[in-house]
DNA sequence: ACCTGAACACCGTTCAAGT
DNA sequence: ACCTGAACACCGTTCAAGT
């Protein structure tokens, strides 16, 4: 009865995840994730309570990865401007090099699907503060609300190609943020 | 064989709408939608190709309305950036009273569910030359694309529940969009 | 011309049985 | 403790037959 698990949660998340930036969620079929696991789809359940459960593991780990992807500009010199510019780039990239699994993190149509909220609160915390350097503490979150907002919103109407008319986007997102900052600077 | 239809593509887009706005996509299941219809769901297959296409439809329709619901503020007199925040509040509205439908437009990780490219440029113009009156011709673009991505981040963010520590939204759109249209302003 | 019953294909999920 | 074969449920889609 001793049996050497093939799998563990987090080859399965990282082969779901492989296969969806690869195919895109819909075609994330659980016999074909089992087969590159080297098991039978029944063998999944031992692992994972459902696909829905799945699909919430690669966004736990999605978000995990934007914050990991950011953070340098939290620690690096400069002013609170270049830093802000700093983090905004990363996050940009982070979303370039993840986009479907990027936006499927912020598309939670279902409730299950969304990360837990404290832990989500804690990861910002950094940022408002770096805000805060600029508008004063008061303005910081609505302040901060809107820099996520642009910085979001951007990347998800590149992604979803809605920005289709030529010109250069990277310099159309560094001076849109630049405004903001600039905007909410006393 | 003269057969009255009971139902035509526009009944059909509504329906799905309103079934899709009271339960998610996820539960948007053809057998039922061809209950609410009166009809059979093979039936269905003589107004729609696919449930793809019919998704692409109620996405058309979407657009649509978001274009309709922004147009009063282009004739609506006042200063452009009094306009252009018009146009914001307005914008922000229609995603607010349209919340499934409005995220699912902009969710295209299936490009045929893409709207038509020209169509889409030609809507957008009225609202480029309007940001033109405050950052000149030239930046009138990139200072577009920065203002369509915050306000589609915010409106997204707020709908995936990702804006969850209190606080005024309301105020925090309204901040946040003066801050970026000051910080374009020379 | 439009609708339907019957049937198929696909895929997530369960469960009893194997090692 | 982990895996599998067989089976079920669900749902989009097709097609030949009805009016």
């Amino acid at each position: 009865m001793p049996y050497p698990a093939k799998v563990s949660p987090e080859s399965i998340v990282q082969t779901a995840r492989a296969m969806i930036e690869a195919e895109g969620v819909e075609r994330l079929l659980l016999n074909q994730l089992a087969d590159k696991l080297g098991i039978k789809p029944p063998s999944l359940y031992r692992h994972v309570s459902s696909k829905t459960d799945l699909l919430r593991m690669v966004n736990e780990d999605t978000f995990a990865g934007i914050f990991r992807a950011i953070q340098p500009a939290l620690d690096r010199p400069g002013t609170p401007q270049e830093r802000i510019m700093a983090m905004a780039m990363a996050y940009r990239q982070y979303a370039h090099e993840h986009p479907i699994t990027y936006g499927l993190a912020y598309t939670n149509t279902i409730p299950e699907l969304r990360p837990d909220e404290a832990q989500q609160e804690q990861a910002v915390l950094p940022y408002q503060a770096l805000v805060a350097e600029i508008t004063g503490e008061a303005q910081s979150l609505p302040a901060l609300r809107g820099l996520l907002a642009l910085m979001h919103g951007f990347v998800m109407l590149e992604l979803a190609q809605q920005l289709r008319r030529g010109g250069d986007l990277d310099a159309a997102y560094i001076q849109s943020v630049q405004a903001y900052i600039r905007g909410w600077t006393p």
